[in-house]
DNA sequence: CTAACTACCTGAACGC
DNA sequence: TGCGTTCAGGTAGTTA
C-alpha cells in the first residue's frame, strides 16, 4: 500500500509548518544521516521568513537570501520536539534546533531531501527547476494543458508523474484524475474535450484531497501526528480488482511506465 | 533536446 | 516459526 506525500499532502504539511517556523531562527541544523541533506548546516543563524509549496516542494526562504527546499520524498514528515507525544527514534534524519525548539525531519526510506540554496538556484533540482504550473492557480489552464499533452508522445500518465504538465501530481492522484475524466492511463494521443477534462480532474482530486488534509495509508502523518482524511475517498488507487464505482466492471492493475496503475478498462479507453 | 533506464532505501507482504 | 524474495515509488543521474 502507498503512502506517497503528493501536493495534498505536502500542502497539508506546509499550513501546519508555517505558523511553526515563520519569524523563528535556526540555531543549527543536526544531520544525522548522510542521505540526501545537501548544505543544510548552511541555514545556521538564518531566520525563516515563510513556508511555502511549489509542486510536492516546501520552500523556506531565509533571511540572507537562502532557502531551505524539503521533499518528504516517500516517507518523509517533519515533528516539533516534544508536542503531541512526539518523541525522537531511529529513523530521524535531520533536525532543526530553532530559538524555540526543535523541528525534527523523520524519514524511514530515506528518499526525502533536504536543501540549503541561494534563492532560486534550483540548478542541483532539475525536477523542481523544470516544474509544471501549480495545479489550481490560473497558470493552470486548459488550453496550455492540451498543448502541452501534444507535444509529447510519451504516454500520459508518466508524462503527468514527470511534474512537467501540472506540478504535483503523483501515482495516486494521477490514477484518479485519469479514472474520473475517462483517460486512459496509456493514452499517447489526448484530444482537446479529453484534455478539458483531465485538467479539471487533476483540479478536483486535488482540491478534495487538501479539504481532507491528505490521503495515508500508514507513513504519510500531518506536523500533529494526525493522517488525513481522505483515505476512504478513492475511487481507484487500492481498489484493483474491486468494482469500478462507475460501470461495475471490476478495476484492473497494469504497470504503466514502471508505476502501479490501477484503471477501469471500460470507462478509460484509449 | 527528449525519453528510457537504473539506483537509492527499507518495512511490509508474500511464499515455502 | 523463520528465512528469503518481491514490492512500493519520487527523484536524480546516466545512457541512448
Amino acid at each position: 500500500m502507498a503512502r506517497v506525500p503528493e501536493l495534498p499532502e505536502v500542502e497539508s504539511v506546509r499550513r501546519q509548518l508555517r505558523p511553526r517556523l515563520v519569524g523563528r531562527r535556526i540555531l543549527a541544523v543536526d544531520a544525522v544521516s548522510r542521505g540526501r541533506l545537501h548544505d543544510v548546516a548552511r541555514a545556521a543563524g538564518h531566520r525563516v521568513l515563510d513556508v511555502r509549496r511549489r509542486g510536492k516542494y516546501l520552500i523556506a526562504p531565509l533571511d540572507g537570501g537562502l532557502e531551505l527546499v524539503g521533499h518528504l520524498g516517500m516517507t518523509g514528515s517533519f515533528r516539533m520536539r516534544g508536542e503531541d507525544g512526539w518523541v525522537p527514534d531511529a529513523y530521524v534524519r535531520a533536525s532543526l534546533r530553532l530559538d524555540d525548539g526543535v523541528l525534527d525531519f523523520r524519514d524511514v526510506r530515506r528518499f526525502g531531501m533536504l536543501r540549503v540554496t541561494p534563492a532560486g538556484d534550483y540548478s542541483a533540482m532539475s525536477t523542481l527547476a523544470r516544474l509544471g504550473p501549480e495545479p489550481l492557480s490560473a497558470e493552470f489552464d486548459p488550453v496550455g494543458f492540451h498543448r502541452r499533452l501534444a507535444s509529447t508522445r510519451m504516454p500520459v500518465k508518466p508524462f503527468l508523474l514527470s511534474q512537467r504538465p501540472v506540478a504535483g501530481v503523483g501515482n495516486i492522484y494521477a490514477d484518479e484524475a485519469l479514472w474520473r475524466s475517462r483517460v486512459s492511463p496509456r493514452a499517447r494521443h489526448v484530444g482537446r474535450l479529453r484534455a478539458r477534462a483531465l485538467w479539471a480532474a487533476v483540479r478536483e482530486v486535488l482540491a478534495e484531497a487538501i479539504e481532507r488534509e491528505g490521503t495515508t495509508f500508514r507513513d504519510y502523518r500531518l506536523v500533529d501526528g494526525q493522517g488525513g482524511r481522505n483515505g476512504g475517498h478513492l475511487r481507484v488507487y487500492g481498489r484493483a480488482g474491486l468494482p469500478c464505482v462507475r460501470c461495475g466492471r471490476p478495476l484492473a492493475k497494469t504497470v504503466v511506465g514502471g508505476r502501479g496503475t490501477t484503471y477501469c478498462r471500460v470507462c478509460q479507453r484509449r
